[in-house]
DNA sequence: AGATTATAATGGTTAGACCAATACCATTGA
DNA sequence: TCAATGGTATTGGTCTAACCATTATAATCT
């Protein structure tokens, strides 16, 4: 019948103030809040709990803090790097494992795929196949710039998620891709017959994306993440079997 | 070349020392941190720094903190709560619409869907014809069980979700079906036709799920889920109509 | 002018006190 | 005996007042 009535912490209430504020818009993003010793002043509370309150904020990913003169909480701009966070949480608990997470871009990266297509227009396309020529110089370039393909490449997968025009795909994109570079790092292909093939597969997406065939498109990313997992796994499997040695 | 190093603050510290023990599983689900006086002898640290750790930690979903004797900061079963937060805030803030949402959830639940065909067992089979069972209960005991009724529907995808033995999709489509029930409740359709047109839906996706046909149940969840954002646009549409005037 | 130093503003930390909620226990009264 | 009442100790919540650390700017020196 009625709602359960929580008493609420003073920090709390401060915290659910700014956010508003912020979420409303009145308080943009770059803008800085007053010294701590203010808002003691404005809320009416002790600077300890304020502080407790700037931490909460802090944590939301909705300020950013500074100390020294002109220091202080600045509103930030949103991103997803909390969604981001309370993925690798997950991860980092063991309750989701790399081939969750490799089965979930798949599923996640074949739609991205599609929707873009439908949604790119031309200077999206010609923003790929810039990318692309740019992955192709730091192929042929060598050894030493292979890392830099890669970045590349993670570049065109994200400028994908851009073109489906769905700002949660793109985060979640994001948050996958922030994951799998943070835990995964170490089982990334580096050898030249799989950064070709992995280009060969780029352009054949690309090319795909500009003659609008959502569907192939969809299923040569999906295949092309496939493959990529197929191999990560294998690597963390001879990695694990080294371990036990 | 190298990492920028950051200053580390004192509550930092104290919230890595104590995120890594639970982590790593020194610090188990329901186990009770000592009390923030006695955490003050161990870490070294004053009782207000202390309490900023406490409520990054809380506010990070890994403790809940209660007064009272027996009371103390608790180590949380690590949920989905924080990513859905994460993702409310992204919706709250305007950077993502109704309409992303929708045709989020169209993706992400008709892949759950093809997973859950693949990996259902008999036991969940079981449980989604249970299911089934309850939601046409609550249909046919009229208009004042058609919340749950809803809230079966809900159930039941979500079955689906736990069955496709992924616990990323799984927090996803939590993720998914928190927000759309804490933003967008006032648009769900509640007419009789479209709740019993809604229960058929249901009983084709279960009957494809029990033939194992996985892109049939996966096709099939996707139309549903498509069907239902038209109506949700559509009603939306009509109240901002209404607002307008 | 350019380098150096002082100053003030700002967040970070500490210490000690008191308030508020709550589980547990002792007392009381039927 | 047992249920209701109220006390008490424990725990988080808040406050005050001070000092430390960092940093941008202004003042000073060479």
């Amino acid at each position: 019948m009625f709602q359960e009535v929580r008493q609420n912490r003073v920090f709390q209430d401060v915290v659910a103030q700014v956010e508003e504020a912020i979420l409303q818009g009145r308080l943009k993003a770059g803008s800085r809040l007053p010294a701590e010793r203010e808002l003691v002043e404005i809320f009416k509370a002790s600077r300890g709990t304020l502080r407790e309150a700037l931490r909460v904020l802090e944590q939301k990913g909705l300020i950013d803090i500074k100390t020294g003169v002109k220091g202080g909480a600045v509103v930030k701009d949103l991103t997803t790097r909390q969604v981001s966070e309370s993925l690798a949480l997950l991860i980092r608990s063991q309750k989701a494992s790399l081939r969750d997470l490799a089965e979930f871009r798949e599923g996640v990266e074949g739609m991205v795929a599609g929707l873009a297509v439908e949604r790119a227009n031309q200077q999206d396309v010609r923003q790929l196949k810039s990318l692309l020529k740019e992955a192709k110089a730091h192929l042929d370039a060598g050894t030493e710039r292979w890392d830099a393909f890669i970045q590349t490449d993670n570049q065109i997968h994200m400028a994908l998620a851009r073109m489906a025009r769905n700002p949660i795909y793109e985060s979640v994109m994001q948050t996958v891709y922030d994951n799998i570079n943070r835990y995964f790092d170490r089982f990334l292909p580096r050898k030249e017959d799989i950064l070709k093939e992995n280009y060969r597969d780029l352009c054949d997406v690309i090319k795909a994306v500009e003659e609008r065939q959502a569907s192939k498109a969809s299923r040569l990313v999906q295949g092309h993440v496939y493959k990529f997992n197929r191999l990560m796994e294998k690597r963390a499997r001879k990695e694990k079997v080294l371990q036990k040695k």
